[in-house]
DNA sequence: TTGAGAATACGCCGAATGGGGTATTTATTC
DNA sequence: GAATAAATACCCCATTCGGCGTATTCTCAA
């Protein structure tokens, strides 16, 4: 468990070249950081892991074949001791908290500096969360329960209903939705409108805006 | 119009603060290079661009407040020689084609190298056009007119069409739609079903996906 | 064991959507 | 000046949606 405080390392996960390019830049002017290894989606990261010990992963969410969160979720189960730095575009209140359940360790939005960045690598390495400050709003509107404002919105969706939103948005009749789930089409129409009301969406386009812009699908 | 071969200026717009950073740690590694300012939206680059004069504008598609393109719209109405790189996660016909239709010289997807970003930077000051390579068969799907496989897709809406489609989004009924526009519902109603026709969609849920989906509209 | 939430199913009924037409007016283009 | 596309408006009519209820069953947790 002796770990020599003079330098860490750091996986970078991110399928933008660009990014991970700038993003050994900035590291390398962080002082104890050092990148010993590139991954362009999950994949990677998780076979990289099998050959090599690291101390942090900066992990991208948006990324092919497998994602930031599904990557996250299988690497704590294999190598719980490697910290998880999220770094997202995303700030909605149901990426951060599939991530942190998935068991990241902090969560920057890319919007922040290199101070921040060294900051939250710190905290992390520490065992501590570190979640970027203006996220903050954003968390406590789901997380407490209640609320901040007066949004009658935010997920209450049952996982009966997250399937139904599912085929909706395929373009699909609550009959043909019954058909397939082998169900009375007036239980597909009940969760119909019991989404509608939970959301409070008045009708299905506005659903269906709703349900894509807050990414509570996976697609 | 005579130029120093010596260093050519460069403004970056992102609202990521950490790709600003790396991007220009990234361009101190490109000789003949400088990066001279930083935007974080449309704004900023205009307002730049007033006071001063630089070769080449980076800008990524993404920004909040004014976007990329229509920054570069506006960039090109009044500084036409500025030279506009795009830059953007966005690999999609529809966002490439408004973008070079707003004037842009360039655009490069962020999956991409150093080498290639110094590359596209010496052809976009030559006044040469650089399109990424990866996204050529993108391009060639929709310039030709004609397309690769049996899609019956890509946009042949009409502009009131688009309106219509922006407001059905909205959640509006036909009826509200056509008070908003002072039509008859029935005119709504048979561009509600000419797009529906058009697309390819069966139903509002599967026409709003689609939209979305495909980027036809600015939200 | 009592209660809450989830999932199922139904009734009634008006509003909204969507599929098939046709037609007129105005622009634009050839 | 004829052809074409866009925008407007209407017809008929079946299907689907959505608002208002109620009710049963099951599970899980307090």
């Amino acid at each position: 468990m002796l770990q020599t405080t003079m330098t860490r390392s750091l996986l970078l996960a991110d399928d933008h070249q660009l990014f991970l390019d700038g993003m050994r830049l900035l590291i390398d002017r962080i002082e104890g950081w050092e990148v010993v290894g590139e991954a362009h989606n999950g994949y990677e990261v998780l076979a990289f892991l099998q050959n090599n010990r690291v101390e942090c992963v900066l992990m991208d969410i948006e990324m092919p074949e497998l994602n930031g969160i599904e990557t996250t979720r299988r690497l704590k189960k294999t190598s719980p001791v490697v910290k998880v730095l999220a770094v997202s575009m995303m700030g909605d209140y149901s990426t951060i908290r599939k991530m942190l359940q998935a068991g990241a360790d902090g969560y920057l939005i890319k919007n922040t500096g290199i101070a921040e960045l060294r900051h939250a690598l710190e905290m992390v390495s520490r065992g501590e969360i570190y979640i970027s400050a203006e996220l903050a709003p954003v968390l406590l509107e789901g997380v407490a329960g209640r609320k901040a404002s007066a949004n009658p919105l935010m997920e209450p969706l049952t996982q009966r209903e997250r399937e139904i939103v599912a085929m909706i948005a395929e373009g699909m009749t609550n009959e043909q939705i019954a058909a397939r789930l082998y169900l009375s089409p007036l239980t597909v129409n009940t969760h119909r409108k019991n989404i509608l009301g939970k959301l409070g969406c008045k009708n299905t386009a506005a659903l269906i805006r709703y349900v894509l812009k807050n990414k509570l699908l996976d697609q």
